[in-house]
DNA sequence: CCACCTTGTGCAACTAGTTGCATAAGGCGT
DNA sequence: ACGCCTTATGCAACTAGTTGCACAAGGTGG
């Protein structure tokens, strides 16, 4: 249940049309909250029915029209409600961990290919995220707001670091394993 | 697309009734893929009927029997498959991080005991994991099998250990920070 | 001047996961 | 022998997210 909220979020911090909020979900906010263009589309729709949203009053509002959303105060105040109520961190459901523990009892083959791939994906990811650090978050700004989207920024900094150094790690592994294979003394002989 | 391969390898580890499944579910396995009764239950028939997994040929099956399955060579064959092929990580969505984010602009109040409680949570972990290493982890073993085990279990550690240091960090951020409120020099007066 | 491309909005159908409840068998106490 | 608890299996309805497509407006080039 958090789409609205992310939403909400986003207008607040400024106004804009559901294309312009699918961009920036492709930058910014989506980096700890991905959604298609879809998705923010019809939680626009709800969110205006709710009356915590309402589109800007702009020209004509017909297809092909930009239309622009700002929050109004009670959707404010259920994003306030929201973000300090408690929450249960979701289950972790992580595919990559799942595949290599299936590994040790089908074999390794074709797995090494893709961690390179992930690897290279969360250097790229976490090179990106440094250097939003360096242009958005200079040595003299912290007030507030800055503290704790930096603390945000981190995050994610530190999240592509684990990655980066786990998959190396799990590659060197697999550089002294024997070879692709069972992995398993008792499984039975191929074909 | 992940859990009739969880499945798979859960079974082919060790025949199991749904029942058995959901509980290791709770234990080893969903540490990195978590999945409720209901999805196993209606994975299992999901698999039987594509032919991927069998009923191990027990008493009679009637209801509230215990009924195991194994794996057929086609769900080894599909699992193997599976394992190998590439695949994109899947887009980041946490919660947390988005309502730090909102409380950019909304103000912090009622997060920070949300906070210390994630923080508590993921210590939790940390200490089971750790205590799991101890145990099934000792310096002999390593054989193909145990090393990706134990490359599994090494992320889960070392993903614990990132939030308890970022948790902890954004805490005492937390505490140098003008108190609650709106954390916005532009806020308008709080009601 | 019209075919085609881009921008912007949106519906419909599908997949995956969650929640709440139903049902059956067997043991256990009184 | 009856109610009740635990174990085990499962259906139905719902929520969230994904995929594929449709359609309108406005610009662009042959």
């Amino acid at each position: 249940m958090s789409l609205p909220h992310a939403i909400l979020t986003a207008l607040l911090e400024k106004p804009s049309s559901g294309l312009e909020l699918t961009r920036r979900f492709d930058k910014s906010i989506g980096y700890f909250w991905s959604a298609t263009h879809q998705q923010i589309y019809r939680e626009l729709g709800k969110l205006e029915a709710e009356g915590l949203i309402r589109a800007l009053p702009a020209e004509q509002p017909a297809r092909g029209q930009k239309k622009a959303y700002e929050v109004l105060p009670p959707g404010r105040a259920e994003l306030a409600r929201w973000t300090g109520a408690a929450q249960d961190p979701k289950p972790v459901r992580d595919a990559l961990l799942l595949r290599l523990r299936a590994a040790a009892v089908v074999g390794t083959a074709g797995l090494e290919a893709d961690l390179r791939r992930h690897l290279e994906l969360h250097e790229r990811q976490l090179a990106e995220y440094r250097e939003i650090e360096r242009r958005d978050f200079p040595p003299g700004k912290n007030g507030p707001q800055d503290r704790l989207r930096h603390l945000v920024l981190r995050a994610g900094i530190d999240l592509e670091t684990f990655w980066t150094q786990w998959l190396g790690h799990a590659l060197s592994e697999f550089a002294h394993l024997p070879d692709a294979g069972e992995a398993e003394p008792s499984g039975e002989p191929r074909a």
